[in-house]
RNA sequence: GCUCCCUUCGUCUAGAGGCCUAGGACAUGGCCCUCUCAAGGCCAGUACACGGGUUCGAAUCCCGUAGGGAGCGCCA
């Protein structure tokens, strides 16, 4: 049998991290046992559904680079489809037209809520057999009145609710649009799901879609129920801490593979390794190794996984992404060996690409701006006259390399009687304008000649300036 | 209120009755390395929610309690 399984998002708010672990874990799934992914968007609410939140899920997915290999199939055009199924509901005696009105239901709920019972329709329209003139009813399911229904979770075990603590639910509006929970079960028939993962906010709308699948001839699917994602704070996921669009993370410098791989050790874990690549994920997660709890979601940690996976990443990919990232700090540059020397020398020192972008400015221009503090620490007195050494010593060199620019440093500092550190710095401050940056032989070498000589006489300019 | 779910360091987790005086990781503090900042290395502190059982023995099994969450919509 084929694994099949689906991500299947309601456009109603913007994915976010939450929804890309449950789509992760739906996508392992289906690629560890070679099946097929199938994505498909929940959009029966046109009030709610918005084109922007269609286009995040799209887009983020495929940043993402989780792959379907089905749809994205809309619920909106499938509505023939759920007609059709309502109609043989109908005529099979499993589905009834129900005529109460809003204030009947309300009166019902209220004497169940005072006599502290579970609110739930009563079905007091199952044996009506006249339409009531004027009212456009809805279509309720007839659930089966008594027994129970186990759902066999593969995280959580079986599950058993009493067919008595379930009420005929409404699957078509007054509107006759379908309901949530029936489109489900039409969708998931019609595509043959056969693992549906999803967050256990679901766990108990389970048994209805059970019942309702028996009842339209399909052999239920199994079931996975993963716990949702806490903020850093333990309480539900805020727009303040990771409720945010998933396309947020990419614009913040996080490489999708490493949001990928901090989602996926939230509840599974594979020994004591932190570090996966995909590759290795497909082949070692598996569903049943999935945690009950919820888990919060830590910012710091996401940071030390990105910045791992920096550390380890192919530098072409990392210069592409640098790049982007330079872009949208105003500076445009198409030096590729340039781009790859800087990420060599930056990856160890920034978390994110963007915060690469930003601390490596002084790569890319043509001029930098001296910060006062670290000039006044670095470039007064015996700063001032390195300077000067440092100028003359670079001038003379034939050999542009980070090797041939640690000669030169070493030397001045052994012919001055000083560590190499009254040398470094005030070099770096004059390249850099910061007392912050790579080796700075490296740095030197990739700035380039040129611009090192320039930089080192508007130094010199500036230490004299009083 | 009713039904269902959950509970190991601050956080993510390991742990399937003895290997646990509870292991790893992030964060925190200290030390080392060092031209800065990092990265890296070493060290430190901090946890089995509580109460009963079962057992020679329980973080692990059972029962309660407490706390947290979800659902109970002509929302998804």
């Amino acid at each position: 049998m084929t694994i099949v399984t689906r991500f299947a998002p309601s456009p109603t708010g913007l994915l976010h991290i939450g929804g890309v672990r449950t789509a992760l874990f739906s996508w392992l799934y289906a690629r560890r046992h070679g099946g097929r992914f199938i994505l498909r968007v929940e959009d029966t609410d046109r009030e709610r559904s918005t084109a922007e939140a269609v286009q995040v899920i799209l887009d983020g997915m495929q940043w993402l680079g989780l792959s379907h290999d089905e749809g994205p199939y809309y619920q909106s055009r499938r509505f023939d489809r759920y007609a059709q199924v309502l109609q043989q509901l109908l005529t099979e005696g499993k589905a009834y037209h129900c005529y109460c009105s809003k204030e009947e239901l309300e009166e019902m709920r209220n004497a169940q809520l005072a006599r502290k019972e579970k609110p739930r329709y009563d079905g007091r329209c199952r044996q009506r057999t006249a339409p009531v003139p004027g009212v456009q009813p809805v279509i309720r399911f007839k659930n089966p009145l008594d027994g129970e229904v186990i759902v066999e979770d593969l995280v959580h075990g079986p599950v058993v609710f009493q067919n008595a603590e379930l009420d005929d639910l409404i699957i078509a509006r007054s509107d006759g649009t379908p309901t949530y929970n029936f489109c489900v079960v039409v969708d998931d028939s019609d595509m043959n799901i056969t693992h549906v993962i999803r967050g256990d906010d679901h766990l108990n709308n389970t048994p209805r879609q059970i019942n309702m699948l028996r009842a339209i001839g399909f052999t239920p699917p199994a079931y996975a129920h993963v716990a949702m994602i806490l903020g850093p704070d333990g309480a539900k996921l805020s727009k303040r801490h990771g409720a945010v669009s998933v396309l947020h993370y990419r614009e913040e410098g996080y490489l999708p593979e490493a949001l990928l791989n901090y989602l996926v050790r939230l509840g599974w874990s594979h020994g004591d390794q932190e570090i996966f690549t995909l590759a290795e994920l497909v082949r070692l997660f598996d569903i049943t190794d999935v945690n009950k709890a919820a888990s919060a979601f830590n910012p710091d940690k996401l940071l030390w996984v990105n910045q791992q996976h920096m550390m380890h990443a192919p530098l072409p990919y990392l210069a592409g992404i640098l790049r982007e990232q330079l872009q949208r700090l105003g500076i445009e540059t198409q030096d590729q060996p340039l781009l790859e020397g800087v990420v060599a020398g930056q990856r160890e020192r920034a978390k994110t690409m963007k915060e690469m972008a930003e601390s490596s400015r002084y790569f890319f221009v043509a001029d930098v701006v001296i910060d006062d503090k670290a000039g006044r620490k670095h470039l007064g007195g015996e700063g001032a006259a390195m300077l000067g050494r440092l100028r003359a010593g670079l001038d003379a060199l034939s050999d542009w390399s980070a090797a041939g620019v640690h000669g030169v440093l070493t030397a001045i500092a052994t012919d001055a009687g000083v560590g190499l550190g009254k040398v470094a710095q005030p070099l770096r401050v004059a390249l850099t304008g910061t007392a912050v940056s790579p080796p700075i032989d490296a740095t030197a070498a990739l700035i380039g000649r040129e611009r090192v000589l320039g930089r080192l006489d508007r130094a010199l300019q500036w230490a004299a300036t009083p």
